[in-house]
DNA sequence: CGATGTGAAGCAGTTCACAGCG
DNA sequence: CGCTGTGAACTGCTTCACATCG
């Protein structure tokens, strides 16, 4: 593990708070255990549907509704919720606000983390421009690309610079999250390349599965396996449908593998 | 529901097998229970394992080599597998090539499931070239945009259509499977349309939480999301880093209660 | 012999249902 | 009274360890 990776540059946001997790660890919920993993993968869902209740105008709101706008059921949300604090009114809801900034902190979103982008292909520009969201936590530091024909022309507001600067971008920015949008022939050579800088979380759009030394996070995201996933549950419900309906809709237009 | 989603063109590879799950319902594993949720998740990573493995000539591969490619334990792949079905050689392995089928005929990829792509900015484009593996069990039925610009331009060797025409498209090739790639303020109204015109599976990677009625299937794709996840544990990585910096051996000590 | 396939144990996450509090 | 916060029950997934069999 190289050393340069540190912590970005600080929000600066003070804690308020005075009933719950003010003082402890990061990533550790009220009781001093560890957040659950689920629960980590659902607060950002949360935060979005505040951030839009907050957009609106909304100063309160109860489990129900905020779990109702986020796709969970209220118990979990409760749930969830009440591993970082507890930060509710009985009889009432939570401030949204508030709790906007409770789980923006529980993310580690107080601070902007730099973020580099490899690939200024299609999927690097749809990251680059995703806009809104990603930019509350996020700034990107840079999108690299080899491709020379690419280089200096601009996504969003950062220009694309040439993968040669891998290494000094992430020295300069302190960058510690990194994002792999090229091809997958391409993608553990930049992986490695990544590490070596010091790069420690890692998400990762190619569809391979990447190998990385202890001590690296990695989060892939995978296009063609969630489309199998569907195509499974899609197979198994028309399977059902067939199954109970002797309709004969069936139309073989030949297609071999 | 609505009545126009039909099987796709079925591919017609015969059942060979004789130990296993030749016979059963679809999506159900061997033992006639239905296929756990976390294995189904694997199961396209298998066989993207298992399919680099036949490219190179690989005809047999034990559960530790197979699971090592994959990203999991051992334990965990032959369980998974043993589920659809008894399909290893004790003291040897499993056959590459009969278990691609196998996993494959569980996915239900023996089929070219058509799939249709609202969006043709950098995130639709990015997925219609996706290439190679998503066309292993998908096609491509069209890409749709509102934008005329985009009317007309190719991608991949799909040409883009208009938004106008997705009914048309979802009833002519029996489209069951939708992708939205629109900027989410359109999502809804296009997973709307595409539910009302007989879609029953979407992949979703707008940002925001899809209502659909009971019946269909929403899979979410959030690159922000998972951005903020690895957020979090980077921070708790570099926090206990600066924690513990004077470091010496670990003395096992007592963990409090 | 060596690797699969699988009961059994262990762990994590979800849901229930209600006590507790504003 | 209404909604939060949470023990307790439950469900499902993972891991272990070994009997089984080619």
């Amino acid at each position: 593990m190289s050393s340069s990776a540190g912590s970005p540059d600080s929000g600066g946001i003070p804690d308020i708070a005075g009933n719950g997790n003010g003082s402890g660890q990061p990533g550790t919920a009220a009781n001093g255990r560890p957040l659950p993993e689920a629960t980590i993968a659902r607060l950002p869902v949360y935060l979005r549907a505040l951030y839009s209740l907050s957009e609106r105008g909304v100063s309160t709101v109860a489990s129900d509704e905020l779990s109702a706008a986020a796709g969970v059921n209220s118990a979990k949300l409760r749930k969830d919720l009440s591993h970082l604090g507890s930060y509710g009114i009985r009889g009432v809801g939570y401030d949204v606000d508030y709790l906007v900034y409770q789980v923006s902190r529980a993310l580690g979103l107080t601070q902007r983390w730099p973020v580099v982008i490899v690939g200024g292909g299609n999927l690097g520009r749809a990251l680059a421009n995703y806009g809104g969201f990603v930019n509350r936590g996020f700034k990107i530091a840079a999108i690299l690309d080899s491709d020379r024909g690419l280089i200096g022309r601009r996504i969003g507001d950062v220009a694309v610079r040439h993968v040669s600067d891998l290494e000094d971008v992430v020295a300069m920015n302190k960058v510690v999250i990194g994002v792999i949008a090229v091809p997958a022939p391409a993608a553990q050579g930049v992986c490695d390349r990544l590490v070596a800088a010091g790069v420690t979380s890692i998400l990762n759009f190619a569809p391979l599965v990447l190998k990385v030394p202890d001590g690296v996070d990695v989060r892939k995201v995978d296009l063609s396996i969630e489309l199998q996933i569907l195509a499974f549950h899609a197979r198994r419900r028309s399977a059902v449908r067939v199954e109970r309906v002797p309709e004969d809709e069936q139309v073989p237009e030949e297609e071999s593998v």
